[in-house]
DNA sequence: TTAGACATGTAAACTGTTACATGATTCC
DNA sequence: GGAATCATGTAACAGTTTACATGTCTAA
């Protein structure tokens, strides 16, 4: 079995749904497309760590409500014990900012406020489904407490990666300052735009 | 070509070096094996994106030092025009945070704690970095601006991660307090607890 | 003396993505 | 009329990891 295994078992272990429900679900967890996911639930459920049963629709396809088995339950549980993998992070954006400035410096501020985009858009989202969460669910006796410290933590980390773009935008601003300045700023005036530079790093 | 081959590019872009510390140099940027590195780069010089030299050394394996040519660069660049392709993060602890409480409660703590010892020790690391990096490397003329700001992005992400790993320890704490009060607490204590466990949310 | 850094490569196995296949319903 | 949602599946391909191979030097 492997990681997307044991994601799978978790969302289970909360509701039972079917395999097109976890593609959604498994999103924020451990994100798996439905062709990998669909072939994955047959090999488990031939290995008794999950059930399903047939349900009938009028107006959709018929689907398949699977639910994690007793042999499910102690598989994850072993699992958990174990110590979790590095966390592995592939982002593009990255690289591209890396680079950013050897291939095509007037371009970065253009990436930096599409980031800026994409995180505030995540953020809202998230918001939406954390005033969704009923204070019943925010304790750790519920069996949500999971799902509702995890999409704190998104919205945490992204609202930092925010912080983040602006600190960098005003280090490329204050640097297009200087190149329109230099030639007529006093040896003071540059000081002080060096310093405005470094706000950030005081913080 | 694929990411990782654009990854390279822009390692390349700024020093030339052998595949072996390529597969340092991109651990923050890409991660990737040597075993997947070393065939991408005969691939990449077939297509003249690389040259390579053979450097001999005595007492350590004789290298191949590759550095990005003109026809690479471009290849960069173009890349780097594109938008980025959306970020994918696989982090086995989300799984077992999501599911922590269903199968095993008290073992949620310890993971937690390993998690900050983790975060702390990376991000120790990470500002001996920063603090080597020299002023003219942390302006945007230089070439190592984006790693200098990947850094501290880094840095950023990971302080935040390990407040939200306080945030849920405080929580988890709190409820352990109801717990054990729970029979002798008056309804005003009670209710004391309870209020404090939402003092995250009004951050 | 044993582990780790340096250094490069191949082969097999596994994981993940894209494309192919089908088809009704609902909303713009 | 077209795109999105619901719903499941397979096949081919691309990307990634693990294991196999080899060999020296240095520091704990």
């Amino acid at each position: 079995m492997n990681t997307l295994g044991y994601a799978i078992l978790s969302v289970l272990g909360r509701n039972p749904c079917s395999g097109y429900q976890l593609a959604t679900h498994l999103e924020v967890l451990w994100p798996a497309k439905h062709s990998q996911i669909y072939p994955l639930l047959t090999k488990m459920e031939q290995n008794g760590l999950v059930v399903f049963e047939h349900v009938e629709q009028t107006g959709k396809p018929d689907k398949k409500i699977f639910s994690i088995t007793e042999k499910g339950k102690e598989a994850l549980g072993a699992w958990i014990a174990e110590k979790p993998a590095d966390s592995i992070l592939r982002d593009e954006f990255l690289i591209k900012i890396y680079s950013m400035w050897t291939a095509d410096e007037n371009h970065a501020t253009e990436l930096i406020h599409e980031r800026i985009a994409k995180l505030e858009h995540k953020v809202a989202l998230r918001d939406k489904k954390i005033a969704t969460v009923e204070d019943e669910h925010k304790h750790v006796s519920s069996k949500h407490f999971g799902r509702y410290v995890l999409l704190n933590r998104s919205n945490l980390l992204d609202k930092e990666e925010i912080s983040w773009c602006q600190w960098v935008l005003k280090l490329l601003e204050n640097s297009n300052v200087i190149r329109f300045s230099l030639g007529i700023a006093s040896a003071v005036t540059f000081n002080k735009i060096i310093q405005s530079i470094s706000f950030f790093s005081e913080i």
